[in-house]
DNA sequence: ATGGCCAATTTTATTGGA
């Protein structure tokens, strides 16, 4: 039995982050790191300080928006980077890899803008679109999804529930999208741990949300039976979310024994 | 009720984020 923690972590730019992300791993050392939102091409990468801190890295990356990268201790199998159905110069918003027997899947889901906006339809195509590539994961086995999924689940992660009813992030539509990605078998693997209310990951610059703790939690952990079987908790940095130059989004960190 | 901040590029404005 050894701990393999599993961080999801929506950096917002990995150049401009580069020295919280180092001091972060540096500390916390998690063998599994999810990122999203790195918003460089692939040859902007900065692979040395990962490799310097002893991580694997398979980034599948664009200029300027989306981007996601996941990096480990152990090395990486079976690297998938997009969707099978992604059509040529699609939004770089998916990985996968295997890694010491765990199948991670890491997302950065789409924005959506607003309800009834053409990008807020794009969101809900591109979440049937992540459902039928999850429809293709093996759930018997160890599957673990996470990122930045821009969906919260009900009441209790939204910091004025009312104000945000019906709302992007919050609309019925973009739940049930969610849910049906879920049905293969997938748990969020907080909620099997706590019932509690106003637990966020994500907080505004423009409000300066995080001062009065007005957040939503939008960053999940989504387990399939085996993996949720060897969860032992999902924790939120909320530490990490301030000081100087934060990300908008706190790192996310699930821990499994296996 | 509204605006606010931050990052990248198109850079002294614009776009997107959530």
């Amino acid at each position: 039995m050894s701990a393999v923690r599993v961080v999801t972590w929506n950096v917002n730019s990995v150049r401009a982050r580069m020295p919280r992300i180092e001091a972060w791993l540096a500390q916390h050392k998690p063998e599994i790191v999810c990122l999203q939102e790195t918003k460089c091409r692939d040859e902007e990468f900065p692979h040395e300080p990962f490799e310097k801190l002893g991580y694997h890295v398979s980034i599948h990356g664009q200029r300027t928006y989306n981007g996601v990268a996941i990096l480990s201790r152990e090395p990486q199998e079976d690297v998938a980077k997009g969707m099978p159905d992604d059509e040529d110069g699609a939004d770089a918003r998916v990985i996968a890899a295997t890694v010491g027997g765990l199948r991670v899947l890491n997302v950065y889901v789409v924005n959506g803008k607003e309800v009834g906006d053409v990008k807020y339809a794009y969101k809900l195509d591109w979440l049937e679109r992540l459902s039928r590539y999850v429809e293709t994961f093996d759930m018997a086995g160890r599957v673990v999804l996470v990122g930045d999924f821009n969906i919260t689940f009900d009441d209790r992660d939204v910091y004025d529930p009312e104000r945000w009813r019906g709302k992007i992030l919050c609309s019925e539509p973009e739940r049930s999208a969610l849910a049906k990605i879920m049905e293969p078998g997938l748990t969020d693997a907080l909620r099997t741990f706590t019932e509690d209310a106003g637990i966020y990951t994500w907080w505004d610059f423009r409000t300066r949300g995080f001062l009065r703790d007005r957040g939503l939690r939008i960053d999940h952990v989504l387990c399939s039976p085996s993996a949720l079987e060897v969860c032992t908790g999902v924790d939120v940095d909320k530490v990490e979310r301030g000081g100087e130059k934060p990300s908008d989004h706190a790192p996310v960190t699930a821990a499994f024994e296996v």
